[in-house]
RNA sequence: GCGAGAGUGGCGGAAUUUGGUAGACGCGCUGGACUUAGGAUCCAGUGGUUCACACCGUGGGGGUUCGAGUCCCCCCUCUCGCACCA
């Protein structure tokens, strides 16, 4: 065998051809065949692959492929998430089109997967922004219209400026634009809104049952769920109609409370000022709340209020308490008024402090009354209950629900659950997004386009304005469509889906992407969903995982999917890091995938993805680290065409076993690797602990490769294929290419991938001695080789007579001796 | 403030599932072999102090145990998420 040099450049695109040719990827349903979905999140057509997909992809990969030699039936699509804006600003600037821009992107970041060789069943790939693929999308739409899971309502929204367009309550962080960071402002527009909060209860639940997701994004949807128990109460306007209804957690210090906190967002702010004479002063209020940013609004020094010049009633107490409008109050939570009870809410007690506002003790603690005159803060524990009437004496748990329960029979409350979640709106001023299903008429209001008449395809023969914003409102010849109810003139909605929406159900289509009798085929998307397995990054902990779980249900109950949840096992990957800080543009510390899969090739590249560190940890970029990866597959392929060139497939150990010695540890060292490469990855994702054993295995064949002394050693070829072809065997998740390569060298038939994964051999594993640590007081003093066989009484003589331990003894009587089954000795004195 | 996770050689990381040889594997470094040459390849060494014996060593401090990186309590630091949630 030529001494021919490891070349990956020659290697990778005969393998990618072949596996191509072969349909080596193609997936069908088998009820033969236990089925396994793994899937990566599918990333957004931006332009170019980036090491973060590589990363996530490589990981998907590594499993997709080593469950499909375990047996299983794999299914490992991709596609494209191929609508958003990014689109639309480039077709701008390129004056171009969002759809070319798009599928240029799609192609040029198809070819750049191809290229890293990943398993994926290409025919099933899909793109968001296909007719074929959104009018299914549609039709769910219109069938949750008709459900009463979708309304239209003018709401004060989440609006950017820069991006022209309303944001959902989870794409809004600390008060900016998920997108482009820009301050998000408050805009009075009418939006389509998806009820997730009549899941919200299921939502939470199901978090419960979800052992296979991380615990850290089970809390943060928890929190975002943000459930709570507590009570609705209605306070009376004093001398007036009406009335402010709050809710809260504490309805046992409904006795203390004293004063009325409205959002300046509250309608009633306004409304009750007027003729007051603090109609002004309360405008002027509202006003300057508008302008402070989310962070001064926000910050604890900037509690402040207004007094609206009316009063309420204190429905238990009959107190006359002020309202005021509080900068501090949230109208997006609960009923935005809040009933203040400044001895026990300390942000209460800061603004009564402030204003000059009445104080009442309901609670006490263990210590008894404080006094109101002595508080310097409020006292927020649970305690007794004082001053409260007839629920005095009670504890704060025992009271909440008496005193509402007291409220409920006079109508003036009841007990009740609150959540944090607010409905999804899904309405985007866009142009490059899924149009939303609905037409306007002025005589029969909101009519959904008639399922006959999906999809309503975007017109991609628009202009994009370059001012930004969307073209669809000027459309008029697109808008412009008959009534399906009245056939009197009607106009489109010219509004988008949020391109969330798309996400939130492309894994169910994947099983079926060729069906054209409705979103999912009962049948196949009955045989693959659930996703057993979801690998992506953790920035999407809240918004598509939150949203694909709801979509799930939805299509549930719609009838189209027969699971509860659509990911049974997540895995969050951790970032790439280079110079300590994540990739970016404007870090200007991004490596290209591309460079370092011409310099290196793709599997170097995987290799050295997976082997820097465990999947759920940040992964630091290491350019000497790569280079590692590249040695270590350049020794594997050393040694395996050596092999290869020495002895021929099928070469038999002896019949009567191996002679003692280097080869039959390197027996042994084979089936230890294959033992613990399986359970690395089966159990515990660990590639980077599988590949260190795998380097481990070819640091050994290649000292046995070497060792002069084995020259004509009984089984010596035999033994050294064995190790060969398990190393290659076991790499071959992780690094294909070169794997399928030394495998055809060594005379292997087919693709690795159709091939079983080994199987360790127990009588392998059985050594002739035992390594036994001897510690004295728990302290390691000498280590004894002593034959497997050796029982107990055989490992403590030895680790009493080896005079070594006897030194550390120096005839002190041993009070006991502790043996650890085969390993281990520990002499106590 | 609340919640989650993490602190181990010069570096990335093993060992934490099940308490039992701390530092696997890789990078880097040192020495050697081969060589016209080596930034290729191969071999060996590589936690600290020490000539050695030995001692010390997993963020800090306590504890349980024959034995603790691993379990318990307290504290410190870092990362991430949420953050006026009534």
């Amino acid at each position: 065998m030529p001494d021919e040099r490891y070349d990956p450049a020659q290697v990778e695109p005969r393998w990618q051809e072949r596996w191509n040719q072969a349909g080596a990827f193609k997936v069908a349903e088998d009820p033969g065949k236990p089925k396994y979905y793994c899937l990566e999140m599918f990333p957004y057509p931006s332009g170019r692959i980036h090491m973060g997909h590589v990363r996530n992809y490589s990981i998907g990969d590594g499993l997709s492929r080593f469950l499909r030699m375990r047996g299983f039936n794999v299914l490992h699509p991709m596609g494209w998430d191929a609508f958003g804006m990014p689109a639309e600003n480039a077709a701008i600037a390129h004056d171009s089109h969002p759809a070319t821009w798009t599928y240029d992107n799609i192609d040029f970041m198809r070819a750049q997967l191809k290229k890293l060789g990943f398993s994926y069943d290409w025919e099933r790939e899909l793109a968001t922004c296909d007719p074929s693929y959104y009018r299914w999308e549609q039709r769910v739409f219109i069938e949750m219209w008709n459900r009463g899971l979708v309304y239209r309502k003018k709401t004060l929204a989440n609006w950017c400026e820069t991006c022209k367009t309303v944001l959902a309550n989870e794409q809004v962080e600390q008060g900016l634009c998920w997108r482009c960071s820009q301050p998000v402002a408050q805009k009075s527009i009418a939006s389509y809104f998806f009820k997730i909060t009549e899941y919200a209860e299921e939502l939470l639940e199901w978090l419960d049952k979800m052992p296979g997701w991380p615990e850290r994004v089970l809390t943060m949807q928890r929190h975002w769920i943000g459930k709570s128990y507590g009570a609705e109460i209605v306070f009376p306007l004093w001398d007036h109609p009406g009335e402010i209804k709050v809710f809260t957690t504490r309805a046992d210090t409904l006795f203390g409370a004293t004063f009325m906190s409205l959002a300046p967002e509250h309608p009633l702010a306004v409304e009750l000022s007027q003729g007051t004479g603090q109609e002004q002063a309360v405008k002027d209020f509202i006003d300057k709340v508008k302008r402070q940013s989310f962070a001064d609004r926000a910050d604890e020094k900037n509690k402040e209020g207004v007094f609206t010049g009316v009063y309420c009633k204190n429905p238990v107490t009959g107190f006359k308490m002020p309202v005021f409008v509080a900068n501090f109050v949230l109208m997006e939570y609960g009923t935005g008024a809040v009933m203040a009870v400044p001895t026990h809410d300390q942000r209460d007690f800061e603004f009564a402090r402030k204003y000059g506002l009445e104080l009442k003790e309901v609670i006490v603690g263990p210590e008894g009354p404080m006094g109101v005159e002595n508080m310097t803060q409020a006292f927020t524990d649970y305690g007794a209950l004082i001053n409260s009437g007839k629920f005095d004496g009670m504890t704060s748990a025992d009271a909440k629900r008496a005193i509402a329960a007291e409220l409920a029979g006079q109508g003036l409350g009841k007990e009740t659950v609150n959540f944090r979640l607010r409905d999804w709106g899904i309405s985007r001023q866009r142009y490059w997004g899924a149009p939303i299903p609905m037409i306007h008429c002025d005589k029969c209001g909101l009519v959904p386009v008639p399922m006959d008449d999906l999809p309503v395809v975007l017109p991609l023969d628009a202009q994009l304005p370059p001012t930004g914003g969307s073209p669809l409102p000027h459309l008029e010849d697109w808008l412009k469509v008959a009534c399906p109810s009245c056939g009197g003139q009607g106009r489109r909605e010219a509004d988008t889906m949020d391109t969330f929406v798309e996400s939130s159900w492309y894994f169910a289509r994947y099983s079926c992407p060729d069906y054209g009798d409705g979103p999912l085929d009962p049948e196949r998307s009955g045989y693959w969903m659930p996703v057993d397995q979801y690998i992506g990054g953790i920035e999407h902990a809240v918004l598509h995982l939150l949203y694909s779980r709801f979509f799930t249900k939805v299509l549930r109950d719609l009838g189209y999917l027969k699971v509860d949840e659509p990911f049974t096992k997540l895995l969050t990957q951790g970032m790439v890091i280079k110079d300590g800080s994540k990739m970016s543009k404007s870090k200007g510390n991004v490596v290209d995938p591309d460079e370092m899969v011409k310099r290196y090739g793709a599997d170097t590249v995987r290799v050295f993805m997976l082997f820097a560190a465990p999947p759920e940890r940040d992964l630091d970029w290491s350019e000497q680290g790569v280079e590692g990866a590249s040695r270590f597959l350049q020794r594997l392929w050393r040694v395996a065409t050596l092999v290869a060139g020495q002895s021929a497939a099928g070469e038999a150990l002896p019949a009567n076993g191996l002679a003692e010695g280097p080869l039959k540890d390197l027996h042994a060292k084979t089936h230890e690797t294959i033992k613990k490469v399986s359970e690395d990855i089966a159990e515990r994702y660990q590639f980077n602990t599988a590949i260190a054993a795998v380097m481990e295995l070819v640091n050994q064949i290649s000292l046995v490769e070497q060792d002069e002394a084995l020259a004509g050693a009984e089984g010596r070829a035999a033994a050294l294929r064995e190790a060969v072809e398990a190393a290659v065997t076991l790499i071959s998740p992780m690094a294909p290419h070169i794997a399928d390569e030394l495998w055809e060298r060594l005379g292997g038939e087919g693709f690795l991938i159709d091939r079983p994964w080994p199987v360790y051999d127990d009588k392998a594993l059985v050594k002739a001695e035992k390594l036994v640590v001897v510690q004295v007081n728990g302290k390691k003093r000498a280590e004894l080789t002593l034959p497997a066989e050796a029982g107990d009484q055989a490992m403590k003589d030895a680790a009493l007579a080896d005079p070594k331990v006897q030194s550390f003894l120096e005839g002190k009587p041993v009070k006991k001796v502790i043996l650890v089954q085969g390993k281990l000795v520990n002499i106590v004195v």
